[in-house]
DNA sequence: AATGGCAATTTAATATGATAAATTCACTCC
DNA sequence: GGAGTGAATTTATCATATTAAATTGCCATT
């Protein structure tokens, strides 16, 4: 069956398809492939049929179907590899693709400390609520190692910078563990939103030596909640930590006001 | 300058960039471009230099820029033009743009019910309780309209389900009306989630009448705390229905189980 | 019999040039 | 002076050829 998204020549009436938005070739073309994969069930690591496969079933260029793929990759959806057996495979749209995908969406939106810190007492609590019911001890291990990173006090400024980052790590490990892949997803995107901040202005100017030992300290009730199974406590850990999180940055956030997300890294 | 991203031939020892992730010209040059928007400032509206500029600048082929541009456009970056004056310019990533992006994320990975009404339990009481402060009279009437579509009891299955789609749309315009782009779109993406499951699957096959008139007492006991300027009796009636809605649905969620979400509609 | 390298094959990746479609803009005609 | 008309400009698509990458299998070496 396979018709081609768009008739060819001008001359017929009616366009076959209803929804037919994109009006380019590549973009229909990536449609109805995508449909493929939808109505066939396709799975991660099945394969498309090939370059000259395609140009025969969807009767376009060589360069338009290539195009089409290019849209696809783009989005994460598919790689392709050369060689025999090679061509273009279906892929999970990974956590960090999709997450640079959408920083794009904020990228002249002015994003602000108060605005990610909003969501992060809304939902980092109710994470560790969740995450005392099932995490494992591997799990917790893996947390402790985290931790290692800062439990001496910082050397140089450089140093603080990189405690910081690690500490946000901590937060990532523990948004990962989720079983909720909306939740999981949200609280690592908020993360990555923090992580360019700090790497691209230099929030965190003046070392601040309280801090580091109150995020362990509050680190450790946390995992004697998750240990225990003790939702609420773990909850109020959480909310506690990031209330004073709030504070603290909100008082720095004056000398940032716009233009810190970095559109980089999509491959 | 404008280097080219990668050196043409084999013969050079070491690549110029340390970051350099995709092996591939199109992404790499993509990447150039995105770098190119973010050093010079460029804004919405702005043109990129044409194709043939590009061709000549980054010493690469008609066909490699062409696609470089597709991955631009595919992210919802850039949009071009035929015609004298025109070539690719730089867009806003638009909400639904990202929000079809991000879905692709989720597609193999079984959202259910439970994983989506954890998320507003969290995060729409919040929403309603910023709104309090700042919305305005317009805001509030066009609530009010959006209501009307579901006052009277619906006459048919068909019409059960519109007019769900209708109260959906209802958290929809509350989300737009955020000024924190996190929690809009977080909100407005959950309803999309939400949205694609009435559709798709038939959720709400018998109907529910006590279901319809509950949500307009609420939504107008919303309304009177929201023109009141209350954010906590915001806040607390949303907390009240989100938890209701939550048990209602999960008393259905043993019917769906996977592939649910449409992966239509990128352009 | 296992292994290391070499060559052939397959496939995508890039390049080049030609043609088509869409848009703008100036110009003509009424 | 306004509507239509056609030339100019720019992207969109097509067609074909060449190059690069990855795999496979053969062969020699150990």
């Amino acid at each position: 069956m396979l018709s081609p998204a768009i008739t060819r020549s001008p001359d017929t009436t009616a366009p076959s398809s209803d929804k037919q938005r994109p009006r380019n070739r590549p973009q229909a073309i990536a449609e109805t492939i995508k449909d493929w994969i939808a109505d066939k069930g396709l799975q991660p690591g099945d394969r498309l049929p090939q370059e000259h496969q395609l140009i025969a079933d969807l009767g376009v260029s060589k360069g338009t179907v290539r195009e089409a793929l290019k849209v696809l990759e783009a989005q994460g959806l598919i790689r392709t590899r050369t060689g025999p057996g090679g061509g273009a495979f279906i892929t999970e749209v990974e956590r960090d693709h999709a997450a640079a995908l959408l920083a794009n969406h904020f990228f002249f939106k002015e994003i602000t400390i108060a605005n990610i810190y909003q969501l992060r007492i809304a939902l980092e609590p109710e994470l560790v609520a969740d995450l005392a019911q099932h995490i494992s001890e591997r799990e917790i291990d893996e947390l402790r190692s985290r931790m290692s990173a800062y439990t001496d006090p910082p050397a140089s400024m450089e140093e603080e910078r990189e405690q910081r980052v690690a500490e946000l790590d901590f937060h990532d490990a523990l948004a990962s563990f989720s079983r909720n892949p909306l939740l999981s997803f949200n609280c690592a995107f908020l993360v990555r939103l923090l992580k360019d901040l700090i790497v691209c202005k230099r929030i965190y100017a003046q070392p601040n030596p309280e801090l580091r030992v109150r995020g362990l300290t509050y680190q450790e009730q946390l995992i004697e909640a998750l240990k225990a199974g003790d939702s609420e406590t773990a909850r109020a850990v959480m909310q506690a930590h990031m209330r004073a999180a709030q504070r603290l940055m909100l008082a720095r956030e004056a000398e940032v006001t716009k233009g810190f997300l970095a559109l980089s890294g999509s491959g």
